[in-house]
Parts: structure tokens; sequence; C-alpha cells
DNA sequence: TGTACATCAGTGAACGCGCGTTCACTGATGTAC
DNA sequence: TGTACATCAGTGAACGCGCGTTCACTGATGTAC
């Protein structure tokens, strides 16, 4: 029954530290406590991950990469709706709490990292392409400044949802619906 | 010069843990190196900070009853404005980024304090009832959900650009009035 | 089908490190009388 | 104004711990011929 060989070693331990990322924080991940949940020993994964900011930095790019797909959905099904994709988001991030944390932990990660620049751009496109197509911005500065209005947004409410911030927590999809309609873009009376 | 005394310790290891908290991340900030900051032996803060969860939930209150203070400053002008306020809000955000980082880490609080529950449900109340005053909600329930969009809008916004998230970075305070300008509240038609 | 051998993926002991906390202590301060 | 003494706020040595990383090693796998 127990091999000598794991077998899918790498994969497990991407899975455990974004099991610990949201059990107890992504800054108190150990290679350690991944080796002991995986039931191998503690030096076995310096044979796929070279550090534990190479190990996280890994597990942001899944999560930015999952994001991204979660967020394109919508293309295929024709459905170009704003107020549905920052539902997707948040709805994503309560689902991958873990992953959540890391990505937006740039301490812990190896912010030199090409494919995790490229993952997190791949995310920012996908979101902002969305708002811009939906937001009749008339300029880029209005579609980027739209865009980050949007991020902001789904951010902020994933972060307080996921930080137990929100006083008196409601229904995770209501919450979203009603947080995101309020979403208003292009001109208007200025502030 | 140098007294046996500090005279001011308790003061200066919140400011050092401030100051460490932006630098490095919140959960990196240890009682060894504060004293070591501070000039003191590395046992001294123990007189005034019982654990290092303690000094972290200190830190915290005294950044909530700060912040409510900012969100208030509008109250006596007689400036009731949600956009004004949001503007207020991820200012001392941007100006305090240590206290917010460890402000919204409850994994390093001591969630139990009957104070830090105190301070932070002022500072919502602060939040939320400029947002019913300027909102113009005709029930609780929309009144809470604009809140809830409101805090976060901003709380996105301050900790997007405190971690360096958003892909190019503008000037803060126009930044800071685009996004929160888009804002909608109250009834509108149903996404 | 067999065999030799390189490579891959694991083991477990050992290292040096910084940490929080405890302890007995000492110097400085402030108060009672 | 002086003195005794409790209290406060510091020191520095010591503890045990878990950590990342390195090292020589070994078992398993896969490929060349």
């Amino acid at each position: 029954m127990t091999t000598y060989h794991h077998g899918n070693l790498p994969e497990q331990l991407l899975t455990e530290a974004a099991a610990m990322a949201a059990e107890v924080g992504p800054a108190r991940i150990t290679l350690r406590e991944l080796a002991r949940r995986a039931g191998v020993s503690h030096s076995a994964p310096v044979h796929h991950f070279k550090t534990l900011r190479g190990l996280l930095t890994a597990l942001a790019i899944s999560g930015f990469e999952s994001l991204t797909g979660a967020l394109q959905a919508g293309d295929q099904a024709g459905e170009q709706d704003i107020y549905a994709m920052g539902a997707r988001y948040v709805e994503w991030a309560l689902a991958h709490p873990g992953h959540y944390a890391v990505m937006w932990q740039p301490a812990l990660l190896d912010e030199v990292d090409s494919s995790l620049r490229a993952s997190k751009d791949s995310a920012w496109e996908a979101l902002s392409t969305t708002v811009a197509e939906s937001s009749s911005a008339r300029d880029a500065e209005t579609a980027q400044a739209d865009a980050y209005a949007a991020f902001s947004l789904v951010h902020g409410l994933a972060d307080l949802w996921l930080n137990g911030a929100l006083p008196t927590p409601a229904e995770p999809g209501v919450l979203i619906a009603e947080v995101t309609r309020r979403l208003q873009f292009g001109p208007r009376a200025g502030a």
C-alpha cells in the first residue's frame, strides 16, 4: 500500500498549502508541515520546489490561472455582463480561500518570476476587458478607472468576507449581488 | 544621555511595529526585533505587552480608533458626503500602511479582546452612519448593502494599492476620486 | 526478454538560526512618614 | 529635608522549539542495447 514513490507529491503539496493558507494564514505555511501532511519526509519537497517561496509562487500562479478561467467563463456563454463577472470573481475567491490569500501576499512570493507576472497580468486583462466591453466607456482612461473600481469592489468584498470583517455577514450570493450592482460606470455627475 | 528607563517604551514599540508591518508585513513582526529597534533588551517589552499578540492587538486598536476619527472628521465640517468619506478612508490607509495591514489580520490578534471589538465596531459605525445619511436609502436592508458596497470599495482599493497589485498605479488622489465616484446607491435597474 | 546503468524521488541525521518566554537580578523612581 | 522601602522598568543568561537547508545515502523507475 505504502509505496516508496509518492507519485503525486507536487500536486498534493500545493493542495495542502492551499488548505494551510485557509486554516492558519499564508504566512504560517511551512515546508515541514506540508511534508508532514503529505506523509513524506521533511526533505522530500525540495525535489519539486527548491524553496518555500517557490512553492508558494507556484500556488499563486495556479490561482491566477484558475481565476482567469473563471472570469472568462462568461465569454463563451455570450454573457459579457460586468455584474455577473463580479459575482464570478467573488465566488471564485470564496471557493478558493487559500489560493486567494496567497495570491495577494507579494512578500511571500518570488515577485521576479515571469510566470507569476504573466498569470497575474492575464487575470487583470480578463477582468478589465470585460469591464471595458460592458461599461461603454468613451476613452481609455475612463475604461481603466472603471476597471480599477470594479477590481477594488470585488477584491474588497472577497477580502473582507474571508477575513471575517463584515459585521453581520449575509448569505454570500445575496450579498455579492447587492454589492456588485452598486457599481456605476461611465460619466455621471462628478463628486 | 542613555537612561536606564526608556520613558516612552510602549509608544515606541507600537511605532516600530507599525513600521515593521509596512516594511516586511505584519506576520514577520517579532518582539526581539522591536526591542532591538527601540534600543532595549529583548525581554523589556514583556513589561508593557505580555505577548506579541497583545502588542499587535494594541496596535490594531489604536489604528481603528484613529481611522474612526478620520472618518468622523467630516461630521463637524458639516460635510456628510459619502465620496469625501471614502477618500478619507483610503487616504488614512495609505498614510498608515502598517496599522492598516495589522488591523485586517485577525489571525495575529486577540479576537476576544473587547477593546478590539469595540474599536472595530466604532469604525464600522462611523462608516455606515455616513453612508446611510447620504444614500437616502428607504430601508435598513438597503442601507446596510449600501454600506457593505462602500466598505468593499474603499477597503479593496486601499488593500490593492498597499500590496502593489494595481497594474499601473496612478496618482493616489486622482485614483481615489475616480474609483469612489463609481459608487451608486439606492434603488436602480436591477442586474 | 535481460541486463546495465543513469536518473529520479525519496530518507533521516545534522547544521545553525531566531524565536517567545522565563528567571533571578538590578537600577531608578516615587511615596509615606 | 531625609530616609526607608515598595514598586516599576529595565538587564542578560538560559530554555526548548520549529524552522529551512544541506548532505550522503538508498530505493524505484525507465531506457539503451
